[in-house]
DNA sequence: CTGTTAGCGCTTTCAC
DNA sequence: GTGAAAGCGCTAACAG
């Protein structure tokens, strides 16, 4: 930095308050010593700016497993962009979940904030993240009924009306009014709970062939459930999508590989989306908290991929 | 950690090498400062160290995409635990990968070592990363010619003689000696391409079917191949494993999802692996380069995992 | 074996 | 609007 300094004739701290747009520095001056900067590509220490108390250009990025990969790739993506370090935290199980909350007070010296994707807290460990005295922001997991209402709309639009839903084993709603709420009809046989395995959605396949009646559309909650119907319906010599149309709500690279119409997450999307809003809290902070918590923008939401297994009823 | 000299009753710089197993300090002060640490929960700053010329405490971890979650997370916890934080470098697209290069110089001063997990360098980008005069670690992908004998010899031992190989598109070796030198049949017509999609399996299986006999058993290199081969021998009639065996060389999830037999990659514990070889170059660095580039153990291979889609011919 | 001293490269008062 | 000086918490000579 003071080779900077010279070289712009100017001193240390007129660049230093200069580059970072701190005000107190001339237009002139600013434009000048960034310019000067850049062509010495000059990149500033970190460690130093971090000792001295200022910024510490970093973000941890807390993470429960690494399988939403997009999510974790669109979130890295924008810090880097943003000239932020990313500091990852995968909190696997719960011994490396504990560690991290074991030594988690230094981390407020380290990071400028905290991005957590997908990991839900405990009351104690909110409160022990919010201790840490930085923003900290979250990325909700998805939320089902949006996913929901795209698949539900989606095969209405078809024409389908006689529509089954299958939930994972955990799930304790049944979303009957949703789909009523869409237009479809509800039959009580037709809502199944199943665990999210190939051989669950075999199984909830063989109830849905027993009844009277077979809905002509199902809406299944996972990827892995979704080929097991189809896999046992086509095995009964049903059709997809002739017969029976099938929707996953999840399970991207499943549904993708068979070529079953599913609800995505555009998680590198909400990556993006919740670096923004650390971002502009970051930012805030820094310029002495201007404009509260607008919040502004809602999270980009859910999309429907249209594959082979939806057809026109 | 003048807090700790001075409960400790002695001198920062007495402190500062107790705690970092510095020559020069007796066995009692050090146990004594080390638990007097331990005792005030005192936890080095980083950055100070950084600046100072010390240790960075932090490993820069490369990755072509987060696709193989388990080699990231296994090499984050196994760094974590080290004491070192990860920053994480996602190369996903040209654009990336040459902004990382482009500003890579500043990096060797802000992490002790780099781990490249399954990315390719050009010569030029080693050579920037050489230059960086840190050491770096790389996990290289896969061997196909492991999985492959691994696959080979389960078929084998299931008494199958009779095997198609079925290859992605932009492999250009036909491995008939490796297959042969384990003992099984090769025909030119079991040795196919295809895309690595459900669709390319499907193909593939009516290549199959359409010949004048039909291989007991499969072996693909992706779990689209596997899963696209799967559901044409099924809907032909042809019952898996009892007609035809099926082993997939990759795509683990799949695999596990619809019960094929598979090749996996251990990736979690080579990621950790990775991590022990980087660890030992940085302890030798500091301890002056003591015992050469030993390099010991091999990294942890590939293993086969069982499922319903072999069985003994 | 241990303590003292001098920075590392920034940010931040405080003067001007 | 700008500069000089102090100090962040360590490590690394240098003394003793």
């Amino acid at each position: 930095m003071s080779d900077v300094a010279r070289a712009a004739g100017v001193s240390a701290a007129t660049v230093s308050r200069a580059l970072r747009g701190e005000p107190g520095v001339s237009e002139a001056t600013r434009r000048y010593v960034t310019e000067v900067a850049k062509r010495m590509r000059y990149a500033i220490a970190r460690d130093a700016s971090s000792l001295a108390g200022g910024r510490k250009y970093a973000v941890a990025v807390l993470t429960a497993d690494v399988g939403r990969g997009d999510l974790l790739a669109g979130a890295e993506g924008a810090l880097r962009n943003a000239g932020y370090d990313v500091l990852l935290y995968v909190l696997r199980d719960g011994d490396s979940r504990a560690k991290f909350f074991e030594d988690l007070p230094p981390l407020g010296r380290r990071v400028d904030g905290v991005l957590a994707l997908s990991v839900e807290f405990s009351h104690d460990e909110q409160q022990a993240l919010d201790a840490l005295d930085v923003p900290v922001v979250a990325v909700r997991p998805d939320d089902l009924r949006d996913a929901l209402r795209l698949a539900a709309g989606h095969v209405l639009e078809l024409g389908h009306r006689e529509v089954a839903l299958v939930l994972a084993e955990d799930v304790d709603e049944s979303y009957d009014e949703l789909l009523v709420a869409e237009g479809l009809d509800v039959r009580p046989e037709w809502t199944l709970w199943s665990s999210s395995t190939v051989a669950g959605g075999e199984q909830v396949a063989d109830v849905l062939l027993d009844g009277d009646r077979l809905p002509t559309a199902v809406i299944c909650s996972s990827g892995e459930v979704a080929l097991g119907v189809f896999l046992r319906l086509r095995r009964d010599g049903r059709g997809v999508p002739e017969d029976v149309s099938i929707v996953s709500l999840d399970g991207p690279e499943l549904a993708r590989a068979v070529g079953i119409t599913a609800v995505e997450g555009a998680w590198r999307e909400r990556g993006e989306h919740a670096v923004a809003g650390l971002l502009a809290e970051l930012r805030e902070e820094s310029q002495g908290r201007a404009g509260g918590t607008a919040d502004g923008d809602r999270p980009p939401s859910v999309h429907l991929v249209v594959r082979e297994s939806t057809g026109r009823r």
